[in-house]
DNA sequence: AATGAATGAGAATTCATTCAT
DNA sequence: CATGAATGAATTCTCATTCAT
């Protein structure tokens, strides 16, 4: 009698919710599953409407994909620039704190799951993967040139060829995040992600910094 | 009646070479569109074959994408093992070549799109993802760890967690190796593989190497 | 609570005046549409009402189409008989006020998307079609005959076989409002139906009258 | 055992008559109830395929549709001119065999649902009803215009406003074909085409015939 | 009374799989 | 062996109908 005592307003309030439970439940199935062979049928059920409730909100399976990615990347966009480009620290610390950033975003927010289906489904949307490469990892990859270009022109860090690093560097972040979403469910698993990231965090430190003596 | 007369061997030669030929356009469009994007339609005008004949040679398309893993992984065993581990140089060498070899076998030729496959595939194919990961990645770590083990005992690398470096090592190789199939086809290229591998090394080696003077 | 206040005396006009608008706004889009091509969202919306009032109306669209084509033949049916047939003319002018009043009903009122209607439909609602037939067409050919008859009798018109002749007679009446609702709004004009209808009562009394002297 | 015996290449034969089939179950069912109330599955049972087979051939109902029309017209367009202008015979008997090869034509072959289905499902593909007017009717009201024509200059027929005679006078041959695919189906007959077609003829050329005494 | 969000049965379309030739 | 026409189960998408507000 009372399972279901809601406020009065519910029936507002859930519409207004809707389209984020309905991209929430296409993330996870379109990260877990890829683009075709996730049913929508499956999506419904996991928001917990049915089929034709999807079409109220969009258009069609691939106005859904589309709207997935997008939303997805929102966080990544706000995130980043602004927040952690003010931090005036040295370069060390803001690399760090940029990777561990990321990593926190990625690996611990069901947004991690963006990059695997963007490297799964770049073939079947090229449009798609074209967006996400100038809205996200263009614009990541110039928050990384910043902290390593700011490490180069301090000392902190060795004199490096800094374009192909950037993308080394980004790597391992991102072969945890797209792991979690791949190899992960199946019990395959790998180092747990913290001890992974130390290590990582270790190893980049110890090739970057400038060993010489500083006069 | 002879319209379609063809000396016998190459006749021959055409059934023996089908099954290659199969399982090279099967790679070649799973690893661009996933498996269920994948229609064995154009996998049969791919090989150059009737959609019926891929039915000689295999069951099903489930069977294909089997066969297509488990043979694209053969290389891959039977290079590592025996053919790096007999080189006595020095660490360091070693872990070069190991990385080298990888980017050379997954980098330059069509076994490179397994690993993108297999990430984007784990979810719906969960066995075989099991069977990659006991017969690739368990084998692949092996490697690298006995690279890195021998580096540490013999005093050339720092001291390790070696475990979590594993990971951490094998994860730009792989990375660029996925890019190749999923963004770059899209116009959305990375830094030169060249300059990227050359920027790799450098980094992991700094990172790696002990500094400390050995007395 | 009083967002809304309306004048009593408007909500009332309006609800009363409601399931007019409801049939007038169905028949337009049954006609130009056909029943199954015409989505009664759109039928509510040409209304200004909302879906759901539609069904506070009519219980499903079959009734609403039911009512539409039976609302639509009444006009027709007090129309017709009483009013023409009083008019104690010679037959050639009953004859011609007859076909002209039809062509002022069906060619220049909303009505005329019935017959346009009943023949798309007929085969999808034979009950429908068996009831305009009982209660439009054979009224219709009954005035018709009358008309004729008296003509005959008379010696206005030449000896005629009557029965086939209603038919005929009225084909290019109807034709002429088929047209109007099918292929001129597709921009494929045909002749003005002022000449159009000059032309064919014209033609049919020059094919009816008697041309033998009368002695 | 030899319920199927059919001769060898039956394969062969049946795909290369498949279309046609095809094409006429869909015309039969179009015609019966429109474009939007005839199923696919209707019209591949009643070709005796299965539904899946109708896209070997046709890329979509709608695409099934324009081959209905398109194909349907043809013989139409075929007969009609060279066949019947050749005639050098007076524009009376060259009128009433016009008429009445039309009258053949739509009335007693399956062609006969086009016009039906045309004036039903103008309003929903406006480029087909274009294509239609611009091939069968355009080119149809030519054909009378140069029988009326030849009349008139001849002296047989009474001065005429020829333009909208031709469509006053093809009126009730059209009704008739219309009919037969509208009210006759369920039960509503009409006079039987025979004597409406004897009915108008007679009727159309005593309008039309000049009866004052040629000096 | 009126609304419009939600539903789900039904229709179009796709594609792995079969099988007669 | 090879083919490709045919199949039908599975999936996307539509829309009449319901019902809580």
């Amino acid at each position: 009698m009372n399972v279901n005592a809601i406020p009065a307003d519910t029936r507002q309030r859930r519409k207004e919710a809707r389209p984020a439970e309905l991209l929430s439940a296409a993330l996870d199935l379109f990260a877990a599953r890829g683009y075709a062979a996730t049913k929508l049928d499956d999506v419904a059920a996991k928001a917990g409407v049915s089929k034709g409730t999807l079409y109220l909100y969009f258009d069609s399976k691939e106005t859904l994909f589309k709207a997935v990615i997008e939303q997805g990347i929102l966080p990544l966009l706000d995130e980043g620039e602004a927040l952690l480009l003010q931090h005036q620290v040295d370069a060390r610390s803001l690399l760090q704190m940029l990777l561990f950033r990321w990593w926190q975003l990625l690996g611990e927010t069901p947004m991690g799951g963006i990059p695997k289906l963007m490297i799964a489904e770049a073939g079947n949307f090229p449009e798609v993967a074209m967006y996400y490469y100038d809205n996200v990892i263009v614009r990541g990859r110039d928050l990384l040139r910043q902290a390593l270009q700011r490490g180069v022109d301090s000392g902190e860090f060795r004199r490096l060829d800094i374009e192909p690093a950037i993308d080394v560097i980004i790597a391992p972040v991102m072969m945890l995040v797209i792991w979690r979403y791949s190899l992960v469910p199946c019990g395959c698993g790998m180092q747990d992600p913290q001890s992974y990231m130390t290590s990582y965090l270790d190893l980049l430190m110890n090739g970057l910094m400038n060993k010489e003596p500083q006069k």
